[in-house]
DNA sequence: TCATTTTAGTTACAATTGAAACCACCCGCA
DNA sequence: TGCGGGTGGTTTCAATTGTAACTAAAATGA
């Protein structure tokens, strides 16, 4: 293939990182799935929830960078199934607070260890430096990005 | 909410990388998905193609670690539009060998400097030092997570 | 050799998703 | 007070995707 441009997709940063973190988050999703029949959406929501508490879907939507349609639906689903409660605000009728019932606390308690779980298995394949040097990276990252990505 | 399990979205490591790299391969996806037409999956496929040429679909699918189902889509798709060709392979007849076409190579190399570009933007926030000791850690979690989700 | 199992790739169908339209409500302002 | 524009959230419809079943061709092995 001569003159032609070359990319080497398996050292591409974009691409490593999208794999990497597809392959992570499937694994932690098939048990949450499988054990508490809970989507990556509906575990996000929760997962939200359990930290703040009473905040708008609007806000959830901001703070798991999924989008409204996604959480609306993730809500609806939550609600039947009586995992979290909605009421409607008093100074804004548009909006609802949303919050875990205790089902659904029940349920959070449940997978927070795993998710932690999680985390530490991946991060036992570093040493601390390299944590640490991650951490950091993923923070400039994360920040120069998202600003840009937000126009 | 006393008693309870405590996780924080925003520093959750698995979560990070995910909303990370979602909001990277966005920002390149939207650029060739307007302008060449391509979806991520075909645009994978066409990358392996570029550097790994005459090779068959299920090389493609361990490459780019998507599913046969997807490939296959997208090498229909590519097919259509003229960008990849196929023949099947004399020695294995289930086999098919594919590669780019001369109308593919055109788009390849248009697309290449943009990822690559892309990727330079983003090193463009770490200094040097930042950027090796990613390369590292990503390699190392790749190497232990991919195992591991292999089994 | 020929029956069994495995593999490459496609297809069919259901479930998930995304884009756009939509409704109800809030806010600013005349 | 009421109009225009914007926002929170839902619905609808079409497109995308995942799962499982399927076809055809190898590989295995008695």
């Amino acid at each position: 293939m001569p003159g032609h441009a070359l990319l080497e997709l398996e050292s591409f940063l974009p691409y490593r990182l999208s794999v990497l973190s597809n392959t992570l988050s499937q694994a932690i999703a098939r048990v949450y799935e499988k054990r508490f029949d809970l989507s990556v959406t509906e575990w996000r929501t929760m997962a939200v929830l359990g930290y703040r508490t009473d905040i708008s879907a609007r806000e959830v939507a901001e703070r798991t960078a999924m989008d409204k349609v996604a959480i609306s639906r993730a809500v609806a689903r939550l609600m039947k199934k009586g995992l979290i409660e909605r009421n409607t605000s008093r100074h804004d009728k548009r909006q609802s607070m949303l919050r875990l019932s205790d089902e659904g606390w029940k349920i959070y308690d449940q997978v927070v260890p795993l998710a932690i779980d999680h985390e530490k298995r991946l991060l036992s394949h570093l040493d601390v430096e390299e944590r640490e040097w991650l951490a950091r990276i993923l923070d400039t990252l994360w920040k120069a990005e998202l600003d840009e990505a937000m126009r």
